[in-house]
DNA sequence: GAATAAACGAGACGGTACGTCCGGTCTTCAT
DNA sequence: ATGAAGACCGGACGTACCGTCTCGTTTATTC
């Protein structure tokens, strides 16, 4: 990827990169999305603008990649041995993510800033959101394989679903995503219907 | 509301407030929300800039109160006598609405500025959010009196799931709403399920 | 010169113009001519912008007018016997006026918008210095008549130096008119010289 | 003066120094100093308004930096033997100035925010005006050694009213300095007088 | 080791839009 | 017809950032 192979010149440094996602994190935290500046970013870091224009083409990549660089925030795929077991811990999972209220406001102003810039959308739908996509569709298809899913449901659906009423909580109602709205997803999502 | 009575001094001008409207709605089609300016549209629409500030907060207001003023843009609240066909209704209404791609990208937009500005969001939920919700709450509360809700749901977990799925569609997967869609959503919200 | 005569409609309120005339100079005072406004002055004196642009062109000459009516600034034409008597009787008559600070500030602002707008101009010139012009020119008329005006100089230029040399004082040095400078001035202007 | 020993960062620009001096003063030639704006000044130099506002205080400053620019402005300090043969050669250079419209225009204009902008007073009296001063300070300094100055004359009253009837016939008479007036203040400062 | 080349902090640059102020005009209702 | 109130269009203000462009300096690779 970054092709360094016995190019001249100097080296990107990685003291300056740190230290601008981590600028970048905390100016989110501290002023919020709207205000944060690729020039405030520039001064907290103490990198010159240049050095962040060259490296990131928006503050919102700068905070996409700052999101990618912490390690902890990876939901892992679950394997219970049921669909149902398996939707709840991933469920769970999610969950305890939507309890950090600094990743969650970076998530608002993310997906914010993808409606409004179209180029920033298209790489946080590839980068952030299909991966998670990915992940529960490998619960699903595993369902599907064992023919757990409720017939008349797709496993695209079931993943709108889910990730449609997750996302909807935190951008549209400010609702936390709790115990109660995990068991009532589950619930409609796995239970096998009469006729 | 707006209390002219016997108020001393010139009164707001109607041409002015449509004009300004109008030219908000034609600039956001044409060059998209991020490049809207409140220059711009005093410009297109003729008026002063202080006049646009005088009555609406932010750029996003003044789309908000454009869509208002679209009166073609209202939801019934049908009532088909079953929950089933009620729901299937409302769906086929906000379809209908979701294939309209300007009032797509204004949402979009809308929805964004809510999350970076706070203020706005309030609004934004409370002018816009809160009455569809109310309209689809109407309906749901029917389905619980008469006692079509499946158990195991409460009705405002069925209003997040029917909003969060078609809000998702939208913001993230950029895929309109389709009738597949809408027949599985019925499906999964109001069949009956063995105990 | 207002002539009223059986003109329909209300008549002028003199009340206003008081008002009007006050809250300017009080201004003037307090913030400065740079940062007097007219509506600063419609807001003070409790008129309407409009009655304010209906009776003066400009706030300059609102205080111009306020100035004309402050009647103690009249300068009385001193009739002494000789020609320095009388100079020395003018002068020290400008000398009380200039020791009013709020009354030189006015003078300074009025002139400086004299040299700024061409049309106050014209009105400044005419209805103040040209009042002041004609009060000194009679002192030296008088003296020219009676023989007394130093040879190789004439009426006109002994205004011009008298009153250059109090404005100059004014506008460039910041420095009072005092009565070294008078005395100085007298010297200069009417001693005989050898031939 | 501008100490850039060894300071980081891109250098004043030159160019554009000079486009905004020349712009300010077309500008100011071309609608007059009260139409004269920061914006324009821009648009025409083709510099950005912070670059403007980056070195210059007001559009005053702008005007000054042109005027102090102008290398052919400056008047010598003569030396002719005699004090009166130095006044007549001082205040003909100086009367040659006066003959050039846009300068007198310009001086007006300056010496006028004088009056309204109190910081930019203080550049103006110290940048310029003491200049001046200090230049016909030189003259009559010579004179007061020689004993050539008229008993009863302070040499300070003397640039007084030289540079006080100079500047009234700019600023309130609008009449040209000229030869004959030349011609009587030399007689007025100069000529001994009967005891 | 010298030359070359890239990245770096710093900061000036041309631009664009911001939100505010005020100018001068125009209703509106009351006197 | 005047007057107070206040909305209107217009234009400039001074500021904040944008993204780009020098600068001088530091670090690496190649000759």
């Amino acid at each position: 990827m970054n092709d360094q192979r016995g190019r001249p010149g100097r080296k990107r440094s990685e003291e300056s990169r740190r230290a601008i996602l981590t600028a970048a994190a905390e100016l989110t935290a501290e002023v919020g999305y709207a205000s944060l500046t690729i020039e405030g970013i520039a001064a907290r870091s103490g990198a010159g603008k240049q050095t962040i224009y060259r490296w990131w083409p928006s503050k919102a990549d700068v905070l996409l990649d700052a999101l990618a660089t912490k390690a902890d925030l990876h939901i892992p795929i679950p394997d219970e041995g049921t669909y149902e077991a398996d939707l709840r811990a991933f469920l769970a999972a999610t969950f305890a993510l939507g309890s950090r209220p600094q990743v969650v406001e970076l998530l608002r102003a993310l997906m914010a800033e993808a409606q409004i810039n179209a180029a920033f959308g298209e790489r946080f739908r590839e980068m952030f959101l299909a991966q998670r996509r990915a992940a529960l569709g490998t619960i699903v298809e595993r369902a599907v394989a064992r023919g757990e899913l409720p017939s008349g449901l797709t496993s695209q659906t079931v993943i709108d679903i889910v990730f449609g009423t997750l996302w909807y909580r935190v951008l549209a109602a400010h609702r936390p995503v709790d115990q109660a709205l995990i068991d009532e997803l589950v619930t409609v999502l796995t239970t096998r219907r009469q006729s």
